[in-house]
DNA sequence: CACCAAACAGACAGGTCTGTCTGGTGTCAA
DNA sequence: TTGACACCAGACAGACCTGTCTGTTTGGTG
């Protein structure tokens, strides 16, 4: 019978780590269940990404690469630097709504891995610099000499709104930290 | 040999635990851990709480009754509301710091219980409300037309600062949104 | 067609997890 | 003094964890 082609082992067990590893938490999640969840056996997982922990970052990096296309399609969708930055808000709150207010896959992971020098929280700082990165590059076309502070301003609102979404389980926040970055713009 | 009194194991198993599970998370201690960090058997451990279950939301109700007096504090300390609540971010700073920025032991515990039903949720939920209407209560006697949109507002500063400065690892988070803070008020 | 890489199936090792149980020891109060 | 109680010491059960291993089957390629 048809048995699925080699080399795609790798792509099944990313999509089912990246779903129980965000879902159920990384360190509640074992090898096993993971490779059932893909339809692949552990051989094949271990074949692949070697260990539970590089597997752990390639999921991070892949919902980083997978953000970034998000990032990217506001950047075509929206022209002006001021759009841009509230779409960030607004794809930011569709991703935790989505997926019942689970929260932010680098926060989460960051509770779970308390040692700074693990790869685990370098996938996480590339994150939140990248995003940090974009929202001062679209603020200095807006209003250059604030655009640093606002930058950082935001990054609060963006994250305390999906922390709080996630206690609260609605999207409430979202729509109060919006409304205060588009007064602060 | 002049071994200790009895029922002091709850109070030592207690102090155990949050210490290690606010250090290293709450799935990454085993209870064998507690009770060795504890100078206690695992018998006197479950005679005291149970189960681990119980022992988790006994640290966090009792994290949120020291958090609980640091308000009081505060409350003592300032007479003006806009004191009590900029010293609401110093003291969420200092907590903060003192741990080397290992994040709200709250918003952890939310990261490794997904299910919005469990009780250590409960107790999240039960902590950032208090605090919630702590600054509005402070808030409605500064400002009381925008006590309630203003307390929304510092609640995602503050949480933004806490998640913000464990991923860069220091205090500037807070700086940030001390000073946005106060500009709001 | 023959070969090889990559998957399969599934057992296995060694460790850790939560939770229980047995029996001994110390303390306090009646 | 005696009994209740809370603890100690440590083994134990059963499940789960990560990671490895043997041997077999399959699909794609030279």
């Amino acid at each position: 019978m048809g048995r699925t082609r080699p080399g795609d082992a790798g792509a099944k067990v990313l999509k089912a780590a990246s779903a129980l590893f965000y879902r159920d938490g990384i360190h509640a999640v074992g090898v096993d269940t993971v490779a059932a969840e893909a339809g692949v056996t552990k051989a094949a997982l271990y074949g692949n990404f070697g260990s539970k922990s590089r597997l752990v970052v390639a999921y991070l990096r892949d919902r980083d690469r997978r953000w970034q296309e998000e990032i990217d399609a506001i950047t075509i969708a929206h022209a002006g630097p001021r759009e841009r930055v509230l779409a960030v808000f607004d794809a930011y709150e569709a991703w935790l709504s989505a997926d019942g207010y689970r929260g932010c896959a680098f926060l989460n992971a960051t509770s779970e891995f308390p040692d700074p020098a693990d790869p685990v929280r370098e996938v996480v700082r590339h994150h939140k610099t990248a995003l940090h990165g974009y929202l001062r590059a679209q603020l200095q076309r807006a209003e250059p000499q604030r655009a640093d502070v606002l930058a950082d301003e935001l990054m609060l609102l963006l994250e305390g709104a999906a922390v709080t979404s996630v206690v609260a389980q609605n999207a409430q926040p979202f729509r109060t930290a919006k409304r205060l970055a588009r007064t602060l713009l």
